[in-house]
DNA sequence: ACGCTTTCCGGAAACGTTTTAGTGTGGCAG
DNA sequence: CTGCCACACTAAAACGTTTCCGGAAAGCGT
């Protein structure tokens, strides 16, 4: 267990055929190769992975880059967790393994990035809660690392990118919202720069005018995306003039605020106000009344996202269509009663 | 960039000297240092992880290993991305990096743990979700592998861990709910074999004996540690002989699917039985009545963590007290309306 | 017998870094 | 002048692995 090298005298074999038997390499007789595996397994031998990585300049290890920040920490809750089963099944496969690297807090995400991608530590990479300009595109774009974002920038540049499908979304709660008689829809958006916000905004307005509903900006509410935020977008809805008879809340999570804020002011979610949120949480179920939300599987999530990013390797292309893929990752109704509330009209 | 070789050629200078400059060791000229710091700067050079590793044995990375089991992702919620912010602003000060090791679901923990132990990715592991005995702990022990974990486990072996004061609180809430004068005190235990459980049942046990309450196991209910859980629980609880008038959640999130069951029943939680919960949850504000339960903060429980994790590997003992620690964490209580029910006797 | 291919294996170089041992210079005390 | 020391540096070894290259042995057809 000291190396391949103790291993390869305990055999009394060379070292390179040693090292050819346990990479499944040719050349080796196959009765050689049983040996080495048993010895190996007996010996509990495993090839140290900074010799391996010097030698062939790769590490087989894949990153997940997550941010801690307070917000995400309230909000993200199980998605990393929940996409990584996914991601795992499909890396397990060709003998990648993955870990989390976990953005500090107060260090910068471009610098504590470009650390990582200089040391080296990882083949590749994914990133997440991409801003709506990301220098860390750029970073790893120009340093030649495969990566995937999870979510789209708007900045130019080509590159591979999953996002969630905030259009087809949008258009699924304001069409079901219109055929339900309301005509004043707002809509409560995180205030910070992560570009969900701005995509969703865009679609909703989209949305809107196609049906032939002015798009009115003092609809748009721009919160924290947290219970506080959600209790802040029901307090703003409340003043505004002309009152709103339906919402579209983009996080989830901002339903519990909401609906505070609500009840407090004697106004009964999904009777008087029809309320549409967006990502199912397993622990939104508690609301009352039901939140008609959407949902999707963070498994299946994970299962694209490491294909797409095998996708981008060229030691993997032969498996997967190289090149450059954007995807839109689609998400299904899920009705509820919290927007039962219909106009009659 | 390509490596020290270049950066010593662009200098002038040996690749050793630069090296000792890179890395603050005596025998090298302050004037030499600085110029050598600036081109490294200017050239963006930074040392290659792996062969770094190679040489000196050491990765300075430290790892975190968490389960993405269905019931960790359901549950752990932001309970490590809490944790991490604290792990890191204490290794950070020694340049040390965190990454966190996801183990896949259909991969054993104990073979996971083995593989990345045998590849030296990391130079010492936080694990947690410790069960009742765990074999983790020997592997760790007889590798040598500086640890630390999140949670005891009850095989014997001498060795550093933190654990949250279960003791504390279950005594804590026994005492306030014989102090309102419930008698017949429930507990909603996890089925799994965290070990957690078992340690918190105990110590309820005592604390009922504690007030000449005579133990009963019948009112031990066993169930998963979800939502889904609490509903059982809540179902459970009501058919027993004899009904309990209060009762303690040992996951907050089983207080959701308890109240969903008392309701369905027509029981109100906070007026016909008291209900403790054991850890705050940010999300757990829109219950109503707002649960009594036990509060910590995440990110001491991570500095915390650090330091311990420091003290066991003696290339840092020298700041840290060296030698196996057991740390209690304690929790404060946090008043609700939950436990309102009072007993008159 | 000869040449050719196939099969299997050993030797050695290479990856990028840190660290040890050694070298040359100059200053200073004797 | 000689010996000694401190200083700043160079050269080279070492870490554990993979992979390239060459070569021995065996099989096979002529």
């Amino acid at each position: 267990m000291k190396g391949i090298r103790q291993l390869a005298r305990h055999l009394d074999i060379s070292i390179g055929t040693v090292s050819r038997a346990l990479n499944g390499k040719p050349d080796v007789n196959e009765e050689t190769r049983k040996r080495v595996l048993a010895a190996a397994e007996e010996l509990g031998y495993v090839a140290n992975q900074s010799g391996r990585s010097l030698r062939q300049g790769t590490t087989n290890v894949i990153g997940l880059m997550i941010e801690s920040t307070k917000e995400t920490v309230e909000n993200s809750d199980n998605f990393f967790l929940g996409v990584t089963g996914g991601l795992q099944s499909v890396l397990a496969r060709h003998k990648l393994d993955l870990i989390m690297l976990p953005c500090p807090n107060d260090e910068d995400p471009h610098e504590y990035l470009k650390r990582m991608v200089a040391r080296r530590v990882v083949d590749a990479l994914i990133i997440s809660a991409t801003q709506r300009v990301d220098k860390r595109i750029d970073l790893l774009v120009k340093a030649k690392i495969p990566f995937v974002a999870l979510g789209r920038s708007s900045s130019g540049g080509s590159y591979t990118w999953i996002d969630l499908d905030f259009e087809g979304v949008a258009a699924s709660a304001v069409d079901r919202l219109v055929s339900k008689g309301h005509r004043r829809i707002a809509i409560a958006a995180p205030s910070n720069d992560i570009n969900l916000g701005y995509i969703f905004v865009d679609a909703y307005q989209r949305s809107l005018e196609r049906h032939g509903i002015a798009y009115d900006p003092s609809l748009v509410i721009r919160v924290k995306s947290s219970e506080q935020g959600g209790y802040q977008a029901g307090h703003e809805m409340l003043r505004l003039d002309g009152k709103p008879t339906a919402i579209i809340l983009i996080y989830e999570l901002m339903a519990i605020g909401f609906y505070r804020r609500l009840t407090e002011a004697g106004v009964v979610p999904g009777r008087d106000v029809a309320v549409i949120g967006f990502r199912e949480e397993p622990r939104g179920k508690f609301l009352q009344p039901s939140l008609t939300c959407f949902r999707m599987s963070l498994r299946d999530l994970g299962v694209e996202l490491a294909e797409t990013l095998l996708a981008t390797m060229p030691a993997y292309s032969e498996h997967y269509p190289k090149g450059v893929h954007n995807t839109i990752w689609p998400l299904e109704l899920v009705p509820g009663e919290s927007d039962a509330f219909t106009l009659a009209n």
